[in-house]
DNA sequence: CGATATATCAATCGATCGATTGATTTTGTC
DNA sequence: GACAAAATCAATCGATCGATTGATATATCG
């Protein structure tokens, strides 16, 4: 379950660390109890910090839900910014890791000579995989919600979110492009891709209201599965036009 | 510039107030300063319950942002809790008072006989009114930008800006009915309409990430109209299924 | 002009924040 | 077992929080 390593990526969290996790050339224990610590102190400050803020989010509620000592965060990260730093580093170590496979091979298909048949088809494939691990992953709404809260703040870490999760690592504006005649970097195509991406993001991001308009208390397999056909309709019939209809599965 | 009265929808803010403006029978002043320093107190805290969410937006930072004393808070709203909701109450009414017309005609149209052709005409403008306002209005942003914080920690206000903005205020969800045969209520329906929210809310939750893709610092009229333009198209092609393709402008 | 309600202000309260400290427990090597 | 590094813990620090206080300033009446 815990694959997280994050190890020393932040050694002197802005200058206070008097002592931190060695993990200089020493062995690893055979129960590592301190990779256990970081990573619940990591999970608890992800829904903390995203539900919260960064300030509104103590460290000692962190501490708390991570069934862990208030001086564990200052021993295993340096700071509440250090943690909120490994945070976002976890956050896009993860969702990179999620997207890897489906858009590398969307971002190949962009360097070979692609045509609106290929690219309908590999936006249909990129699309259905962005619903169904943003709505099935269980954590992805906290990554959502963290992400988006750093929108609202925009100084902390949002200059390394974006140029991890948004720059030109999403083959999305490529592939809307050429759907629609235009250059991948244009306005008109990042509107395009902003507005996709908003169909799916409201789901996180207003999923409290949601439910309650569905008179549900969480997204069951019957209603992921409505949204996932919905989006993947609306995107199929927005594309739609720059192809004649075919039969594409 | 400023309309907004308010006056005594706060009485005991929770058991404290031992002085609070009477407004009683008294007259007006000529020159209304305590209604002014509510007003700016007021955006100021719209601004930063939206932007740090309620325990980070500190009465000290709203205070001065507003150009009045901390004291001021307590005095003209009784608590900073009672201030959330004064703020609260202020994005319902604001909202509910630029949407009044465009929905009460909807309602108007869904009370009578409907049909596809009318209804899809009738969405049309819904949508192109909703793009326009939410965009085009300064204030539309920290509005939303304080409503989607609610959700996030869905304790506080979320009843009162649920039952006044979503559940059946809003006739976007008939509309939807009506075009794609399903019931107003339906889960698809909500799906649905939900996923015609988010094109439009991306663009607020999510502005600092498409300012930087799009290079500016602000979004112009001319970023606005081709945002207008294509949500509007995608809505027109996710709807135009329903119908045979016509030239209704 | 007083008289009085309205409004603003600096100073201060207890509570809680992030961070620090020194002691203690756990773990692995010799 | 002896020893040290890794890890956890309770107690405590100064700073800042929301709220309160009493004094002062402003405005509108008789």
């Amino acid at each position: 379950m815990a694959k997280l390593e994050l190890e020393a990526s932040e050694r002197d969290a802005g200058g206070s660390g008097p002592q931190m996790p060695a993990s200089r050339h020493y062995r690893k224990a055979r129960h590592d109890r301190g990779a256990e610590t970081r990573h619940r102190l990591l999970l608890a400050a992800l829904d903390a910090f995203g539900r919260y803020g960064f300030e509104a989010a103590s460290t000692r509620d962190i501490a708390k839900r991570a069934d862990a000592n208030l001086a564990a965060i200052v021993y295993h990260f340096g700071s509440k910014e250090a943690l909120h730093r490994a945070v976002t580093e976890y956050v896009i170590e993860q969702i990179t890791r999620h997207m890897h496979t489906e858009q590398a091979e969307a971002r190949d298909y962009l360097n070979g000579s692609p045509d609106k048949a290929g690219a309908r088809i590999m936006l249909r494939k990129l699309i259905r995989w962005k619903v169904q691990s943003m709505l099935r992953e269980e954590e992805a709404e906290l990554w959502s919600r963290f992400i988006l809260r750093e929108q609202m703040d925009p100084s902390s870490t949002f200059d390394a979110v974006y140029e991890h999760l948004c720059s030109d690592q999403d083959p999305l504006n490529g592939l809307i492009g050429i759907l629609f005649d235009l250059a991948p970097q244009s306005d008109e195509a990042i509107v395009r891709s902003a507005t996709i991406m908003g169909q799916i993001f409201i789901f996180h991001i207003g999923r409290p209201m949601i439910l309650r308009r569905l008179g549900r208390n969480a997204l069951g397999d019957e209603e992921l599965d409505l949204i996932a056909r919905v989006v993947e309709e609306n995107i199929d019939r927005i594309v739609g036009f720059a192809l004649p209809l075919e039969t594409a599965a």
